[in-house]
DNA sequence: AACTGATTCAACCGCACCTGT
DNA sequence: AACAGGTGCGGTTGAATCAGT
């Protein structure tokens, strides 16, 4: 699923990267580090553009790196911060220890957008129940609409999404209203999702809030390798908190994951 | 088995921003 | 203030893979 080695008219090589070119580059960033990456390529003996290494490291070859298997949890965080921060995918991967802006965008685009168009369907369901339409949508959405009114009864993460996303908003009373049928979270689990979600937001600013300097310059991106491994407490509290969050989730709410 | 359209995701590209001179 | 070079971000591409027929 990528591109096809190629050189460009100056040399340099295009498209998927071997594995021994991620050695070279590994093994070169892990002596010298990458303070220059346009000189970076020449330095390592690599026929690569400053850009595309960059672009390697950052992505694939950093460590700590998460690649694939998100968690409910991730797919929860990355649908509120892109409804909060849009397409800010470097914002939003700042939030979201061991993911990349690139992996986040990727994501949302082939899972995550579908799965909130589904759910803002059901708002339109709730809206035309009191007779009223409160949005116009394009063409593309009005085709993903069409998919997801399909199966909008069977799928398990809308119910999630819709009991969280509301728990942030302040509709609990249209939440719980009977009219809608396909809202399954008990009224009296919104508090617990409510302190679920203030944990969430504990999670992802606690460690930031009190290393706020990492964010602006020391960001695990940007810090040396050796650094962030042993930088307690971003990745690994996060980690930790994530499972504690877990085990206060209301057993309804388990049920319906 | 062969074909075709859809999906996925690594990588590229252009532009904006930042920093140094 | 103006310019140049370097970096990072977000949108897009394209080829491998998957799923359906």
């Amino acid at each position: 699923m990528v591109k096809t080695p190629f050189y460009d008219k100056n040399g340099l090589k295009k498209g998927a990267w071997s594995e021994e070119e991620d050695n070279i580059l590994r093994a070169y960033i892990q002596k010298s580090g990458h303070s220059n990456w346009r000189k970076l390529p020449k330095s390592a003996g690599l026929s690569r553009c400053g850009k595309s290494c960059r672009l390697r490291w950052m992505n694939y070859l950093r460590p700590n790196v998460k690649l694939g298997n998100y968690t409910e949890e991730e797919d929860l965080l990355i649908t509120k911060l892109h409804d909060e921060l849009g397409n800010k995918w470097s914002m939003i991967a700042t939030r979201l220890p061991g993911r990349t802006d690139n992996e986040i965008k990727n994501h949302w685009h082939t899972h995550l957008k579908k799965r909130t168009l589904k759910m803002s369907t059901t708002s339109k369901v709730k809206d035309q129940s009191d007779g009223k339409i409160y949005h116009r949508r394009d063409e593309a959405d009005q085709v993903a609409i069409k998919e997801a009114e399909n199966d909008i009864c069977s799928e398990p993460y809308y119910q999630i999404l819709e009991s969280f996303t509301l728990s942030l908003e302040t509709c609990p009373i249209e939440f719980s209203s009977s009219h809608n049928k396909h809202v399954s979270v008990a009224e009296d689990s919104l508090a617990t999702l409510e302190t679920l979600e203030q944990s969430f937001e504990n999670f992802w600013t606690e460690p930031f809030l009190m290393e706020d300097t990492h964010i602006q310059t020391k960001h695990p991106a940007s810090m040396p390798e050796e650094e962030f491994s042993q930088s307690p407490t971003c990745f690994n509290d996060g980690i930790d908190l994530i499972d504690q969050v877990m085990q206060e989730l209301p057993e309804n709410y388990c049920r319906s994951v």
